[in-house]
DNA sequence: AATGAATGAGCCTTCATTCAT
DNA sequence: CATGAATGAAGGCTCATTCAT
């Protein structure tokens, strides 16, 4: 029996789709699973999406969404404090919040190494936290600093394959990780901030 | 009644089967294909392999077992040649094998992702490259320095996220990331490089 | 709340049915699409009609009611006119007709023989067209002449198989016929009324 | 259970599928339907057809062998026997092979009909009976007579809407003409014979 | 060593139709 | 008069896998 509101529908779509695609990844979800999560009839999935990939992409694009607020609410609450602290909470605030959708992060980055696919989410992630890095983060920090990039290109390439890959490659493969060279996960994730530290942030720090 | 040699069905089955993973990856790769282009029955390909994951699975260790050999070899090169200039030399060698097998670094990568996989492959493709610089190259340049990490862990959590993966990830993204941002290819290796040296390589460098 | 008359609506649902039952068939055209092109819900389409049958059945017959004008018009030409000239020139006009719906001929035919369908549009047309033939045409040739035939239904049967079919048939094929056998259609029309004169006619015709 | 002689898999598909289509039409069978009557496995049905409309054309084309069958036996019949009355009998054996095909008659017109479909089964099965009538029985009547065509093209538009047409629209009509006209078929195919020898064949009688 | 045949389970999608508003 | 939302029922097709030979 229908007749409630579409918007609710849409949106209990959206979530359980979340939910079942972080669980079980793209391919592994069918959409019968969706519809009958949502006790909803598996049409009524195809009324309000055209297709399982359109869920796939209304999915990505809300995360990138609340990732958009978190990103800047970190930023916001280290505005005075550019100081070495203040970029380690702002890393732990991000790992944190990928870490809950950790599952999803994962598809990310599956969907953008098929050759076909040209979703580009995973690059437009990186934008998200490099933009934001830069006018907020980064530029507070490099104020009185010589430059070190000759050009935007070459900061880019710094920031996205030392700064943000290594970021979310640890927080998608920590659980296995951990498991396979047997180190508890509390100390990784201290190793893995000092890691990016002495590395990337080596850069960005004062000398 | 055998047809030919068993020995050679199987590995042919693994060479196509690695040309049609690297092509479509492994979810978009049927067994009948696989059967159809080496011009066999399906079920013969049940005969030599247990299931597709199976195959997989070889194909993936044939390429690690290359890889060794590879990596053996630029070792022994850089030898008697352990300056800055080698090492750099030893990335690009690595950089350069690697994107000849691009597409199967990105299947090494997303059957990784994969929550039930227990292959591990890509740590057994770390654990060669890390241990092979540890012993090799790396315990020659740091012989005379103090060696920075505390344990083992904290060291192979550094050298996994901001040395293997950072390179990794450039292979298998160098083409999307130059089309994305507009960037020229062989501008990108040398934006690279330098990346790496800066962030990763800084903690190997003599002082 | 109505937006416009119900009645221009429901005009609209049956022009866009007519043009697309006439490109995609019955079968081949979904609801949707009607409501779509017409730029209305789909559940107004329910409104004014109780079925996609429904329409297809509106559709026909007015379809039906069109062809009679055009046939009433060409008989009242013929009517001081009835030389073999003008029968030549009778045909032409219905061929002519015909032509122009030729995809809805189609479907009337496609839809006769379907064996579920009661709707004998084809001999409702049929109809139409003997009749006049018979009370307009025929009887005026044939008032001094023998009557070769000796009972309505041998009548029928000799206009219906011989003139109504091969004309209709003639319209809905020319096409393709004359790409398969690689003629002319200028020559196919020609000789077309040629053959019908040969067969059909040779009855009619003054001896 | 699979493991029988996989021929007769096949020929009982497409026996089953004859029937099935005969009985509700090649759109109102699903492929599901003709497993299940088979006693196989919906795939197998796969593993013998690309797809069903494969299955349609193969139907279709042992109809046509089937169909060349009967055409010879009928020629070879009134080999010696050129007149009137082998001529009525050819036309009833044609008529009754295809009335046991009724519905499958229907289809190849259907199909034909579609704009999009380049099956073009309903122009070679008219070549196949045009091709005989011309050799087998056409060339022995007209023997001393005056050609009446000019060319290949006139002679068979001639044929095939005159001669070709009406007989399977007879066949395919015959149930409803009898219902919709209340006219015994007994009678009605008296009828059409002497109406189709009235028309096409006073073309093809020595004067 | 190799194969032809068969299968079960599942997948994405479409469509005509209905109902509360 | 008109619509947004929902549905049940199918439908065509694919795929990894198995078994008898």
């Amino acid at each position: 029996m229908p007749k409630t509101n579409g918007y609710i529908t849409k949106e209990n779509i959206l979530k359980i789709s979340e939910k079942l695609f972080s669980e079980k990844g793209y391919d592994g979800t069918s959409v019968d699973e969706i519809a009958n999560l949502c006790k909803i009839n598996k049409a009524t999935v195809y009324y309000h999406f055209k297709s399982k990939e359109q869920i796939l992409n209304s999915v990505m694009h809300s995360i990138l969404d609340e990732a958009k607020k978190i990103v800047n609410i970190s930023i916001d609450e280290m505005h005075n404090n550019s100081d070495v602290k203040s970029i380690r909470s702002y890393i732990e605030a991000l790992i944190n919040f990928m870490t809950n959708k950790k599952k999803l992060v994962s598809i990310i980055i599956m969907e953008s190494l098929k050759s076909k696919n040209k979703l580009d989410l995973l690059f437009k992630c990186a934008d998200l936290i490099i933009d934001h890095e830069n006018d907020g983060v980064y530029q507070k920090l490099n104020k009185h600093d010589e430059f070190p990039f000759n050009n935007k290109n070459e900061y880019l390439v710094y920031e996205f394959f030392t700064g943000f890959i290594p970021i979310i490659m640890y927080i998608v493969l920590e659980d296995k990780w951990s498991e396979y060279y047997n180190c508890k996960k509390e100390k990784m994730i201290e190793y893995f901030i000092e890691a990016f530290e002495r590395s990337h942030m080596s850069v960005h720090k004062e000398k």
